[in-house]
DNA sequence: GCAACTTTTGGGAACGCTCCCATAATTGGG
DNA sequence: CCCAATTATGGGAGCGTTCCCAAAAGTTGC
């Protein structure tokens, strides 16, 4: 690496002490305008970086929070992770983010990442095979701050953001209600992640609500890997008493099933209809479009580099059981309605 | 923050030298076996952590390279950036991740994070605004190497990991040509992006190839703002002799297109053919699902961190000339064959 | 014109680590 | 059994900052 400027050297320049260098660079007031002036000059000349490193050294605050996600392929990670980034860059915070592949044991590695780069404050989403959640108690025992998003650890006691899963899945399986649906059916997702069991519970209500009757043989939690839904699918459908409409987990869930009904040219929406879970950028442009709940992606993002930063500062209690709930949306297309 | 454990510490606990703690820790072979593990063994029962600013403050060393993407909402630029990190992980470097919301004010702040950041080497593909490469130059001047993809500029003399945009915008005209068209628009991208003059290029050669005259009517460039699309078509469909086919810089803007020519009644691919760019996931999902060239998008991103990785080593040289092209794939659906 | 301030500057320790140089412990050959 | 060679350890400077404390310079009032 090339030679790097430092204070010292615009010190010697200047023929000052590094202390008032490092005074006028760190903003403080005890500094007459003039030589300020000059340092900041002679900076801007040499082309001064400051060093970081030194920096957070003695400073022992490494101005850097993370961010761990699941996947990176839907856009509704990526897009979580513009929310929060502005929100960090706003407050003069670096972003580094890490990604998982839905894979527990780079989850794991990647908790290490932010470790080893000391982070001050984390926000996650873990995969769909986490069970352990040792690797995020160090993060309590060290006294680093973490927030949840989506999919959460219920049992933590640390904040989280979620959308409101059980009453957007009410108002799915209402709206299939509403429509004259009967029996409907439901690809839900591995009861580890709470967000399945909440969307689960918001199904359940709905048919309660209505006196529509539960029936076990029709609800078919799956590990979310999409190419085993054309195997549920072509079980549901060969049922003697097959489902008239199908609640699914999430959107890529819901398009895979709409491919399978379509192979069978069941008419969509008389015959089945359809309804999803998160608005992908893809569920509207498919045909037919898919009926679904749309969730704020980039507001949640926000929230929780905003709640994190609150934490960071001590605004809030560590292990506050603070929940934000972001409300949802009922986007009815053509999977439902004709 | 809470207290951290240092190697002092464990030296303290173990009754010898730091610098023996930091042999064993660097790995230097000049230590006994004994002591090795007694210190392996005291640090992991202290929960030590290498405090890396004070690691890299010394070597000068921040073992960090950075990326920077246009855009994080299709799937291509996550997809990349899977492939870069998983290389540089394995060479022991982190990432650090910045996106532009394809805005050029917002690429020139993430270079300067990045240069706070002080990394060894950085992964760019520019936002389709940036003419201006000043941000870039700094870069250079400091001896920071630099690897473009995708989006390049092509002046500046730094590899670039490209897809052979020529020869996939060939192949997919030529695919048009013989299923019968005659008469082949282009939605094209900003002529600033040297990837829309590569695609054009291609598009025209396969005109030339077989005798088909070019008509300038129908090249219509654009700054790939989606909105923009219906209005082009509405324009390309209503010429007195409107075209009969497609060839759209990329797949969004094929997507698009689509849109308005169903909207129109008009029958795919009979009346219309589309091609589009990229294979997008939803390329597959939508209806008619869209012909397009792929691209092997992970290998750009491990393909261009190789890269990186050989300059920081000096294996290569740094203003080496070296572009990697990566072969695309025509991949034929029903916008084009039914 | 001097004490008592206030404002501005400088000196230097400290952050946790690496790495060079010197010293101590161990080994082996004659 | 001693000296040289080898191996293992310790001491301490230095990386580029920040920040405390003290010193210097400038200001004020009597």
């Amino acid at each position: 690496m090339s030679y790097q400027v430092t204070i010292k050297d615009i010190a010697k320049k200047l023929n000052i002490s590094k202390s008032t260098v490092s005074r006028v660079l760190t903003g403080n007031p005890h500094v007459n305008e003039n030589t300020r002036r000059l340092v900041l000059d002679m900076a801007k000349e040499l082309d001064y970086q400051k060093n970081i490193f030194a920096r957070n050294l003695v400073t022992h605050k490494s101005n850097t929070i993370g961010i761990i996600v699941p996947e990176f392929v839907t856009s509704f990670f990526p897009k979580v992770i513009i929310g929060a980034q502005t929100i960090a860059a706003k407050a003069g915070y670096n972003t580094i983010i890490a990604q998982c592949n839905e894979n527990y044991e780079t989850e794991v590695a990647n908790f290490n990442v932010m470790l080893a780069n000391q982070i001050e404050g984390l926000i996650v989403s873990v995969t769909k095979e986490t069970r352990n959640f040792d690797h995020l108690k160090i993060f309590q025992r060290k006294e680093i701050p973490i927030v949840f998003f989506n999919r959460v650890c219920e049992d933590m006691d640390v904040p989280k953001v979620v959308v409101d899963d059980y009453d957007g899945a009410f108002r799915a399986v209402e709206h299939l209600i509403e429509i004259g649906k009967k029996r409907i059916a439901h690809l839900a997702g591995p009861d580890n992640l709470s967000i399945s069991r909440r969307r689960l519970n918001g199904y359940l209500a709905a048919l309660r609500k209505h006196n529509i009757p539960v029936d076990e043989e029709i609800i078919i939690p799956y590990d979310l890997r999409l190419d085993k839904v054309k195997i549920y699918m072509n079980y549901l459908l060969s049922l003697p008493n097959p489902p008239d409409a199908l609640f699914a987990i999430n959107d890529p869930t819901a398009i895979e099933a709409l491919q399978v009904i379509k192979e069978k040219n069941l008419r969509i929406p008389e015959d089945m209809a359809v309804v999803g879970f998160s608005n992908d950028y893809t569920s509207a442009l498919i045909d037919p479009s898919l009926t679904t709940i749309s969730q704020p992606v980039q507001k949640i993002g926000e929230t929780a580099a905003e709640l994190l930063l609150q934490l960071i500062n001590n605004e809030i209690s560590k292990n506050s059981l603070l929940i934000k709930t972001l409300t949802t949306e009922l986007i009815i297309r053509h999977s439902t309605v004709r």
